[in-house]
DNA sequence: CGGAATCCCCGACGATACTG
DNA sequence: CAGTATCGTCGGGGATTCCG
């Protein structure tokens, strides 16, 4: 592997991992799995997440097509939060991933007592 | 699933992605898939790392028991940094990722030529 | 209910220089 | 070669308050 590819491809882990990134995008992204979810349900699920950072994070992986937003004109005010086509295909990797995390903490603890 | 295995879940998801997290992680993780490497060839690859930034994520890992490191105190200096058994079992989940945002960046493409 | 506005802190990250 | 030491910035993210 040249080194042109080799930063070509260490950017583009970078841009993968920059979609997931920061305290709350990818458990976002883990709780619209499944059915749509209302902008309360989704902070209330996520708690301790502020409005703030919420809408803002909505706001990301809305730009970033991987989830839409619904607005229900009629009515109650109502917004409604789900995975595009492309967004919903990173749920699985998601879960790998937390599942790898989980055996992790597994050897961590097993480390520590083992000493 | 309840309100209490809801956050179990989500916070597994955060530690998950925190052990990727930042600029570098995620990219010194895939970089040593394969062979073992010293610090300068690491940094070379993830140039433009600083040695500062470079050295505190692996150790890091190291503390995570996500890589090892070997110096040989004979001769030269030399110190080699490799996954652990588990750390390597990251690396697929990585390129998948990598692989998904690879297509999502075709998408978002096509999004901003469609228009 | 679903946000917007404001204020603020601190830790990640970079630049640069130096060392055993 | 493989780091340390120091300094500075910048923005992610929390707390709080207010709005249609």
């Amino acid at each position: 592997m040249k080194d042109q590819e080799k930063h070509i491809f260490y950017r583009d882990v970078q841009d993968a991992l920059d979609l997931m990134r920061g305290r709350w995008r990818g458990a976002i992204m883990a709780s619209l799995c499944g059915d749509p979810k209302r902008f309360l349900e989704l902070k209330a699920d996520l708690s301790p997440v502020t409005s703030r950072v919420l809408i803002k994070e909505l706001r990301f992986l809305e730009q970033n097509k991987l989830i839409t937003v619904k607005r229900s004109i009629s009515a109650e005010n109502s917004v409604l939060y789900a995975h595009t086509e492309h967004g919903s295909s990173c749920g699985p990797i998601i879960l790998q991933l937390r599942d790898w995390a989980v055996k992790h903490r597994v050897i961590m603890l097993e480390s520590i007592r083992g000493k």
